[in-house]
Order: structure tokens, then C-alpha cells, then sequence
DNA sequence: CCATATTGGATCGATCATCA
DNA sequence: TGATGATCGATCCAATATGG
């Protein structure tokens, strides 16, 4: 595990609404320090007041929006060779999900944010150790995610039961989750339901029911999800054209990929890109 | 004028609801 | 957990709009 990059932003008013973000295969860190910010993520805002901590794993378009005049956010990105030392996707989606519902002054999570915020201290130019910043910063991040994953654990009740009308055994719920890794990685290729439900070993009605129950999705509207954020940051971040862009995050046909992205950000590609346009 | 983007309508596969 | 029928939504084609 190495740092790909470190940093601390002071969003102010002119700088605008949007604030940054896209995709990478990288895991990312994100914390807000002060003010409110909003983070678009697996097609769900979350929208979070300081002090707020988002796990991202790689492969996951993003997009942080400023809610308040002044906001500070600082932002890590790891190489991390074993996805295993960071939180699964399911458990950065529950926790995410906790950002924008909680309450800060729990002792547990006290904890947790002002690890956080010491993190960013050490490579303040005052930082007596700032020769081995980024040393004391991997320990940082490692006592970080062990909280995290602790505390979520803690929560967690003994079995995985999402519904009292429908129970998941957590053999399906890993599975799942197998299939929503393949999903983020591999979501520019053909993939079909059907495929995903055999990768799962599922028969289909009962994968599509069960991916729903986890996700709060069909497994298609995840797949939709990934392929229009993605599309988005293409927009926003380049000059590719949308027959490009539409060939590029999976869709088969730039008709339909240019009235699902109307019907999602409520402009068509091309008047979006005009508007976000970095 | 041509390349690219958007929209309407028809068709068929994906998803849902229900029962076993 | 699987099977089945009903409904919904994804896809494709063609027509139209837009911009260089």
C-alpha cells in the first residue's frame, strides 16, 4: 500500500458548486473538515456536515458537491496491492450511508474523526515530523480503517437479515457483493443479468430479488448507475465526444444512453457538459 | 451540407408479483 | 428457491434537430 496522493482543499465561494471528483482504480479517503458537502456516489447523494468521513474503493465515480459557502475537505488516494486491507464495498456503503445520519459526539465515532483530522496535521509545513509524514500517515490510515471496520462490526447483528418477508443467508449476500465488484470493475463491457445471475450462481428472479434487497436497486439500475456517472466525469473531464463517451462506459446505443442521462441529470450529455465543464 | 445529437414509436427482453 | 404470467423498461430504427 502507497500513497498516490495527499491533500487538503479549502473550497470557497468562488470556486463554484462542484468541487471535484470522477473515477480511478485507486481507494480513496475523503474527509470534511468543515462546512457541508455532498457526495454522489453509486447514484445516491449523501449529503454530510462536517466532520464526515467517505470511503470510496477503486473503480467508483464520485463526485463531491460544496452545500455550504466555506468547506474544507482533504482527500486521500492509495495504491493498495490487497483491496483486503480496505472496507469491502458493502461495508463503505453502509458506513457512507451513516455520514449523512449521525451523531459525531458518539464516543466511537469521536474517536474515528479525530484520527481523521490528525491525519491531514502531519504535513503541515509546522509538523515537527514531517520528514516522515507519509509514514505516520499509512499507520494513520490503517488504525482508521481497523476502527471503522470495528465499529461497523460491532453494529452488525449475527446474521445478515434485511427483511422480516425476505431473508438473505450470507452466502447470497457474498455473492452479491462478488458480483457488484465485478460489476464496478468491468462496467464499460457487455454484461447481461443474465450473466451476473449465473457468475452468481443464482437462479435469475432470485438474484435480481436478493441484489435488490441489498443494494436498494435492480442489478441493471446499479449497472445504469456506474455507466452514467462514469459518462459524467467523461463529460466533464474531456474532450471525447458522446458516441465516444457512450462506447466507453458500456452502452450499445448512444439513443438510449443520451435519454437515460437526460432522464438522470435532466439535461441531455452534450448541454450537461457545457454547464460542468472544468 | 455533413457529422453528431436528440426524440418518437415499435418490439422484445428484463423485472416484478405470486404461487408452489 | 424455482416457475410462470403480466407488466415495465431497454433497445433499435428512423425522423428530426443542431452546430461547425
Amino acid at each position: 500500500m502507497h500513497l498516490r496522493k495527499i491533500d487538503t482543499v479549502n473550497l470557497t465561494e468562488a470556486l463554484g458548486e462542484e468541487s471535484g471528483g470522477g473515477i480511478h482504480p485507486y481507494h480513496e479517503i475523503l474527509f470534511i473538515s468543515e462546512g457541508v458537502a455532498a457526495l454522489k456516489w453509486m447514484g445516491q447523494d449523501y449529503l454530510a456536515p462536517a466532520p464526515a468521513l467517505f470511503l470510496l474503493p477503486p473503480n467508483t465515480p464520485h463526485l463531491l458537491v460544496k452545500q455550504s459557502p466555506a468547506c474544507k475537505i482533504g482527500y486521500i488516494e492509495l495504491d493498495m496491492r490487497c483491496s483486503a486491507d480496505f472496507l469491502d464495498l458493502s461495508h463503505a456503503a453502509l458506513w457512507n450511508r451513516m455520514q449523512s445520519d449521525k451523531d459525531p459526539q458518539l464516543p466511537e465515532l469521536a474517536s474515528i474523526y479525530e484520527s481523521a483530522c490528525r491525519m491531514w496535521d502531519s504535513l503541515s509545513p509546522q509538523s515537527p515530523y514531517k520528514a516522515i509524514a507519509e509514514d505516520l500517515i499509512m499507520l494513520d490510515i490503517r488504525k482508521l480503517l481497523l476502527m471503522i471496520a470495528y465499529f461497523l462490526r460491532a453494529r452488525e447483528s449475527q446474521s445478515i437479515y434485511i427483511s422480516d418477508s425476505f431473508q438473505i443467508k450470507s452466502d447470497t449476500n457474498e455473492r452479491i457483493q462478488t458480483i457488484i465488484r465485478y460489476m464496478e470493475s468491468n462496467y464499460y463491457k457487455q454484461i447481461t443479468v443474465n450473466l451476473l445471475a449465473s457468475h452468481a450462481h443464482l437462479e435469475v428472479s432470485y438474484f435480481i430479488r436478493a441484489f435488490h434487497k441489498i443494494v436498494g436497486k435492480t442489478p441493471l439500475q446499479y449497472l445504469h448507475d456506474l455507466r452514467l456517472n462514469a459518462a459524467a466525469s467523461f463529460l466533464q473531464t474531456t474532450k471525447m465526444s458522446v458516441q465516444h463517451i457512450t462506447e466507453a462506459v458500456g452502452f450499445q446505443s448512444i439513443h438510449y444512453f443520451s435519454r437515460l442521462f437526460k432522464q438522470r441529470f435532466g439535461v441531455s450529455p452534450s448541454l450537461w457538459r457545457s454547464r460542468h465543464t472544468l
